[in-house]
DNA sequence: AAATTCACTGTAAACGATTACATACATCAT
DNA sequence: ATGATGTATGTAATCGTTTACAGTGAATTT
């Protein structure tokens, strides 16, 4: 095996010697080069270049009391809907100073984890939560320590005002679902609805609502389906309908997942999807394309899911030059992102 | 609004003054709490609850020149098979002292990424990639700088034998998937493989040509598709296939998504799976079992993938005591994970 | 010619922990 | 009584930056 000679790691003083300045020049070279003549730049520039200088993070971070990274929540990794968003966020920061740490939330309840010491101890300098489950007591903690303005929540969100949020028209998703199971003809249509307190829910509970009394159709509470966003929720929501005396034409999901749980259970016990029954899924995630039959469904924009969240807790870390209103950023924000309905193959007109 | 006083965080140097003793002793008592005697431990333990004290982790990473930190990198986000990997990584590391830090390769190609700078500038400790391609001069960069030992592959790795990995026996996979195949009475059977420079293809490549031999099966090389790993490879498949006149009765896939963007196309194209042609995948991510047919597959026991992976740059960070034979731990590591191949619905005798 | 301004650069004090070393006291063997 | 040993604590140096402040000439103003 090759030998190796490990170079010890140049420090800020070993650059300032090459160059033959100070430590504040080299510093100055490199955060605020406006600052040094022309001539002076370049050398230390050629002095950095050849020590291979790096500087220490931990030491800026001890200095200036910025962390230089940003903390994401996510409820669970493992869900290709959140980790497409994660992808997004991370391809944001990337580009910056900044480096992303993440955190699932699933397995890390409210008791064991301690968000707001991220911030106390200075690894982080932001936080993205795509996690609408945090106590009440964190909120608090948030506040009490300062930092609640450096808080942005991407999809899911809690109800506080002074945090701001990017999140999808999940009312409008809603609507467009329903409306477009009504124009194939379908009147009898069942919900698979979230957990009872999840911000989602209600939202797309909000949606449906108001797209069911436009189009003056009862909402028969025996077609309100509870579940979560889970395959496993699909599959149980598929053994209720099945049960059922007068089952629905059409079943609108509350994400993807459940879609396909569904499906994936009604077509394994005879019933087709379309013809039998049509599915609406919410998501629109890469599978939801390729699946038999292709879904139909509500695209939220994942992508700009993240890069709008990133976008807007960055403009919040480094706020723009103060001769902007300062109460244009104060006040709580709300981005709201479009959604559009995707007709695929799992939904058609209902058997005459 | 509610206003809230932002007190300012309490420093070690408080806590001490609380507590009535030396800076040293506060921080032994939470380092080292063997050092000091019961009732200062328990004094000093008392006055950090009541400043809710809570350590810098610059100043200490500044001076233990230990970052807390490891960096996970990843081939691509948004793919479920390595987000859940990452899931079980993370899991692993919120349970002692380090963060995690993530970075997307896919974006961020060698040339405008610098990956030995996060051990240099002391944002990590360790790393571990998901991502084989990590080019010569990069490893050579990790040597050169000393940090070769604390890199761990899992999934994907590179030929340098100092550098240990965790993989599936992903030779076994592809055995064990051919003879599956041939035990439902297959022998035409086709291949949708990977990039020719990856490891998987290679191994994967391997396990085939071993199980075809035994079996005293030619291999086609017409009924080999050169592809990669994602939707849109196995809808190219899928067309490769239809368009042939001899079309093989069954389909290898090299991941799961492969085999949902085949299954998907023949199926639109009227060709049924698996009455017309059997699909087998590779992975089993979680929607294998709900896809329509549920798939057959290989699956990787990817929570395993990631536990190992975790467990073994933790042992590499930080060494057990020393009289452990230092043999055992210098050399490469290799953790082979078994596979086992699921039997679903997509795979079915074929036609007589 | 003196005073003022300006453009650069250097000196040294932080930032907040950990820990080598020194010290103090009690205990114990001789 | 004396020195040795051990236990518990304190003092102060150190990790590697950034930046307030001070200083130095040269250019410009009065």
């Amino acid at each position: 095996m090759r030998e190796f000679r490990v170079q010890k790691a140049a420090r800020i003083q070993d650059v300032a010697r090459a160059a033959g300045v100070s430590t504040a020049t080299v510093s100055r070279a490199l955060s605020s080069p406006e600052l040094l003549s022309e001539s002076t730049r370049k050398l230390v520039l050629e002095a950095v270049r050849s020590t291979g200088y790096r500087a220490n993070k931990a030491a800026r971070t001890l200095r200036t009391q910025k962390a230089g990274a940003v903390l994401v929540l996510v409820p669970n990794l493992g869900n290709p809907f959140f980790s497409k968003i994660l992808a997004s966020l991370s391809d944001v920061f990337m580009g910056t100073d900044y480096s992303v740490l993440i955190a699932d939330t699933e397995e890390h309840p409210p008791s064991d984890r301690n968000l707001v010491d991220y911030f106390r101890d200075s690894r982080i300098d932001g936080m993205i939560s795509l996690d609408g489950a945090l106590t009440a007591q964190e909120m608090r903690d948030f506040h009490e320590h300062g930092v609640a303005d450096r808080i942005v929540f991407a999809c899911e969100w809690v109800s506080d005002p002074a945090v701001p949020s990017v999140r999808s028209d999940i009312i409008k998703g809603a609507r467009v679902a329903v409306r477009h199971l009504h124009e194939l003809g379908h009147r009898k249509i069942a919900h698979v609805i979230g957990p009872e307190d999840n911000v989602l829910s209600h939202a797309r509970r909000q949606g449906a609502l108001e797209a069911f009394s436009q189009l003056g159709l009862p909402m028969e509470p025996r077609w309100m389906i509870r579940g979560d966003f889970s395959l496993e929720c699909g599959r149980a929501a598929a053994k209720r309908i099945l049960a059922m005396d007068d089952r629905p034409t059409a079943v609108c999901c509350s994400s993807d997942q459940v879609a396909f749980g569904l499906v994936s259970t009604l077509t394994s016990e005879g019933v087709k999807v379309p013809e039998d029954i049509s599915v609406v899924g919410f998501d629109d995630i890469e599978l939801s394309e390729y699946y038999v039959p292709a879904l139909t469904t509500v695209r939220q924009n994942r992508a700009a899911l993240g890069e709008r969240a990133a976008t807007l807790l960055m403009e919040r870390l480094s706020p723009p030059p103060a001769d902007t209103d300062p109460k244009k950023t104060s006040a709580g924000t709300l981005v709201m992102v479009d959604v559009e309905l995707v007709a695929r193959a799992s939904t058609a007109p209902p058997r005459a």
